[in-house]
DNA sequence: CTTTCGTATCGATGGTTATCGAAGTCGACT
DNA sequence: AGTCGACTTCGATAACCATCGATACGAAAG
């Protein structure tokens, strides 16, 4: 778990910046924070793929696109039942984040 | 301060999406979150383009274009001493961030 | 006031991304 | 088997972005 590193510890390596920048980009996108916020907001903690798209008026097709991208960096999963496919979150990847972020107020 | 909005709590709405994804979005780039973790990590709280540019392998007009949209999205602020322009973080814009993405492990 | 040094802006360019329609896959039901 | 419905993948296109060299600006120094 590398010790939940903030931000303001010490500056961050290229190497792990890339890694971190990588799902903040995914966060950077107005449709996929919604997405995010929609699974992680919903009671029982995942969403069908047409519950996702039926709150936006955007084709299914790119709706598929931004779960990819979310489900690549670790911020969602995915799992087939029946007929429709569920995503849920991984509430570590965002708990990451926001120990991250967490800059203490005083200096 | 809107009660500290968490992405659990409920869905985003897309204006207030739109606006913290710009914000994800700047974070979303390696380059920039190392300068933003120099700075945060740095004693006094504020550093010197120049000691920024002296990190990274690329051209000064990069460095102050990166600059710029830390800058825009409320995340640093800069102020000209002397021939110097020294940039510092804005902890509450890193705080909101860490607050949204603070999801409770039991959900 | 011209030069110099630190920083910002401009214009161009190559790479990336959001979006769509069309086609493919995978289960389920008949 | 055949078909239908849910979802993903593919290919194309337009918009966006990181980066650079050249240039402009602002402050201090000579």
């Amino acid at each position: 778990m590398r010790c939940s590193p903030q931000l303001a510890r010490e500056p961050l390596d290229a190497e792990r910046a890339a890694a971190l920048a990588q799902v903040f980009k995914a966060l950077g996108d107005p449709v996929r924070l919604r997405i995010v916020s929609i699974v992680a907001s919903h009671d029982g903690g995942e969403v069908c793929v047409c519950d996702i798209t039926g709150a936006f008026e955007l084709s299914q097709p790119t709706i598929s696109h931004h779960l990819k991208v979310l489900k690549e960096v670790g911020l969602l999963t995915s799992e087939r039942r029946a007929s429709w496919v569920y995503y849920r979150l991984v509430p570590e990847a965002l708990g990451e984040l926001s120990a991250l972020l967490d800059v203490p107020v005083v200096a």
